[in-house]
DNA sequence: CGAGCATTTGACACGTTTCAATCTCTGTGG
DNA sequence: CCACAGAGATTGAAACGTGTCAAATGCTCG
């Protein structure tokens, strides 16, 4: 993006600490967020107490876009220390209105998104706690554009527990198992594949749903279908 | 809309009968469909053999919009005769980009949709069997504009466990608690609320997240918050 | 050192699935 | 008009996956 588009858009950076609170659910809350490092989730609380985290989202997703979370209805909170750029919904939209070149490419990241919650949906109605386990694991590695080895993650057993749709003792349970038949450990803060092939086999892991599905006129700029570059998370 | 602007989009109005697919899963598909009538689901085959069902549009729903329902990887099939509007993805992007009124109402639609996907994986998450029927009969009611007292619905209960992540088996049993408890009764093709506070209560139902949050450009012409008129599904 | 939080483990309860069979309805052809 | 086929709905019994409860362990930070 070019600079004078990023003055347009009045993105302002900001850090938070970890487990900070940047928006609360229910706050009419009109601004986009752009992730530019550390980990988060969007997340929602429902009146039995429980809490399901939507997603964790990572360094260049974009969140709230015309209330694409379902804006003012779920949180978005800091699972460690979080950069972001905040951007007031009003110069956001007026950006896009002069930009259709970045319309398109707003709306693809929006349709990766929600490609990315189908998903989710899917593996939790249809695919058993090690699957689903093992999907995530493989979905967050591939969306960090972490290599074949693993990955540092944060998240606690009981936050992958509150995204899959899990308790946090049966996660543990969980991750044990896959650690026992040798195909990722989850310890530490370190997430490390120890045979890729096999895991990707058991989640039924497909990344494909995690493309950007750039339309021609954005073809130059994208990269490869099979091998993408992680975007920069920099206006 | 405009006849002007609708003949920009080259919308052209078709049927399908029942048990049609309009789309198939891994087709790239470029069209965008905004349904008219009928009942149709958007769907996903997983390679177990199962199927998910990931949303059953209704009257007025628009699905595609920039590969919004995952393009290429879902399924589009009718469980009642179904006729729906199909607009090609390049005119519809072209009126888009000239329209930036027309741009934000799409962006809406789109947000309610993948409020709508959040609310289910919500659902299936942390809600009971019990629960979660409740919740999918009562949000299909008010996505239909239906009243308070019940509706037609053709899905069998084979289409609900597939949307519900359940078996088919159990939403059978489901279905019968909901009846003896005299709280819905899902039978013959028709939903009929029996106490639909006591079922708001009991699937923790709150329509907020069906709304369209119309920015304050388009307030005139969008129904006030707590009455919604269904929208017109002609061009 | 102790407090607090995350992780680990075991035993048991419960919700949902699986398997198998029966029943009801609807449309069709003899 | 009846027999039959096929799809959907219904019911029961048993198996299985995940949740619940309870307790111990390990870790980090004041």
């Amino acid at each position: 993006m070019e600079d004078k588009t990023a003055e347009l858009l009045e993105a302002t950076p900001r850090n938070y600490p970890a487990g900070a609170v940047v928006s609360h659910q229910g706050d009419s809350n009109t601004r986009i967020f752009i992730i530019a490092s550390g980990w988060s989730c969007v997340s929602r609380h429902l009146s039995n107490g429980s809490r399901q985290i939507i997603d964790t989202p990572l360094r260049g997703d974009i969140l709230g876009f015309p209330q694409f979370d379902g804006g003012g209805i779920n949180s978005l909170s800091c699972v460690s220390d979080v950069t972001l750029y905040e951007i007031p919904g009003q110069s956001f939209r007026k950006v896009l209105d002069q930009n259709a070149t970045l319309s398109v490419l707003f709306a693809r990241i929006a349709a990766r998104q929600h490609a990315i919650t189908v998903e989710r949906l899917t593996s939790v109605c249809r695919r058993s706690a090690l699957e689903r386990t093992a999907h995530y694991l493989l979905e967050t590695g591939e969306r960090l554009g972490a290599g074949d080895h693993g990955y540092d993650c944060p998240l606690t057993q009981h936050d992958l527990a509150d995204a899959l749709g899990l308790t946090q003792i049966h996660v543990n349970r969980t991750l044990r198992e896959l650690r026992e038949r040798e195909l990722v450990s989850f310890r530490a803060g370190s997430v490390e594949f120890l045979s890729r092939p096999k895991l990707v086999k058991l989640a039924g892991f497909d990344r494909a749903y995690l493309q950007y599905n750039w339309p021609s006129a954005l073809q130059k700029s994208a990269s490869s279908r099979h091998s993408p570059a992680p975007r920069p998370a920099t206006l």
